[in-house]
DNA sequence: GGCACGGTTCGCCCGGTAGCGAACCGTGCC
DNA sequence: GGCACGGTTCGCTACCGGGCGAACCGTGCC
């Protein structure tokens, strides 16, 4: 391939574009991210956003995972991660870098929801944990689970009574791993957030759409303990 | 570094535009050229290069050397070559490509003219062979070389009492290497159009300037059996 | 000094394109 | 079926930025 056969302006034109850049620069930890997650990161509108997404699969630099309802882009080939990377050794330094921006980053990246359930870090640390101590089966609560989130306030008999599945697994596109949807985990979200372990907040650019959660170090640290003491159950 | 912390989006905005990226594509070979050439490689006016030039230079992707009146530019850092090879990694190929632009290429990679003399290969191995074979030693004509081009009809000592230099060593950039300038270079590069050894085009793309010498390769061989010749000149 | 040439600056035009709001669509949930 | 939500399409506006012509500048050559 020499150097004069290819159009280098179309390949430089896209990651060109702020908007499409912060876009980028998020799925460079090659997950994949909703269309609203990356229109949020880029800080413009949800038609701007889809308009750049349709570009950048289309030139072959992403690539769509359907994953229910929303659609999950991630970068499609590791050509396109090391060009981003080779642009970002000669780029210059950016100006000036906001606390709430930065602040916001780090949020994004330990705790949020899916819909109405935990997800990301703490949403497959509390798959994991239910599943090795044995509150969870199979996608089916065990009778210890049944007394364990008992002591949270959570009638799991009346939640299995619903139409909304009690349990699911559902892959966690930040983390490419399972966490836990359905009535179940909604549930144990209320609880946590009753129990001030985690806040919702009203949404990292103070749009309120109320889907992010926070979790504290304090929060972090009690979730962690129930997780201890939810062994402690099983044991028990 | 973080690709957060740098700003991806200019890094690419200077290789996005086609003008940009194809000056960067000449210069990919690693040597100087001087801005026109640059404008011509793009198809563009000297001042819309100009502009270019100047925002690739204060991006600290190009550098520039002065040689004599015009300006030269070359590629500053070996990161900006990585970035555009890793970009054309990704890049798709070119629609089209005319039989004259790539003609025009392989041309300018075998000769060229510096102002009224032969640059480029063919230059740097006219320098070495004269300068091997005894013609030239240290910017002046020998006693072998005054009778060695009087056997091409030209007349040295008539040469050396006009007011221009005989004889200057200029360094050729698109070779990096020395190459001859001044009066002799000069009535060389007449004899050998006269004798249909090189000849003189119109320009690359059609324009008017006469600067562009072409060898083809028959006359590439006479010039290299001249310059054997002139080695017997040397000997006898 | 005069000329020629490469390069630069300035002012203007114009095309490409990103952005938004409004409306629409499809899908999952209840 | 109805609702809610994520995503898309459409039409429009506005801005950025590249291109040119004209004029100017500096330098090398004669």
């Amino acid at each position: 391939m020499r150097i004069a056969d290819v159009d280098v302006a179309a390949a430089a034109r896209l990651p060109a574009d702020p908007s499409r850049s912060a876009m980028l620069a998020l799925l460079l930890d090659g997950r994949a991210h909703p269309a609203g997650a990356l229109a949020q990161a880029a800080g413009i509108g949800r038609p701007a956003a889809s308009a750049h997404l349709k570009q950048l699969v289309g030139a072959g630099y992403l690539e769509v995972v359907r994953q229910g309802r929303p659609r999950y882009c991630r970068i499609a080939r590791p050509e396109v991660a090391t060009a981003l990377e080779s642009l970002a050794a000669i780029a210059p330094s950016l100006p000036v870098r906001s606390l709430r921006q930065s602040s916001a980053a780090r949020l994004r990246a330990t705790a949020r929801t899916c819909y109405d359930h935990l997800a990301g870090p703490a949403g497959v640390l509390l798959h994991d944990a239910l599943r090795d101590h044995g509150q969870v089966a199979e996608d089916a609560v065990t009778p210890t689970g049944v007394s364990c989130f008992d002591a949270l306030g959570i009638d799991v008999d009346r939640l299995r009574r619903g139409r909304r599945p009690l349990l699911k697994t559902c892959l966690d596109w930040t983390e490419r791993r399972p966490h836990l949807a359905g009535a179940l985990p909604a549930a144990l979200l209320v609880a946590f957030t009753d129990r001030g372990w985690t806040v919702r907040r009203t949404g990292l650019d103070g749009a309120p759409n109320g889907r992010q959660v926070e979790i504290d170090p304090a929060g972090w640290e009690q979730l962690r303990d129930w997780l201890g003491c939810s062994a402690g159950c099983h044991r028990r």
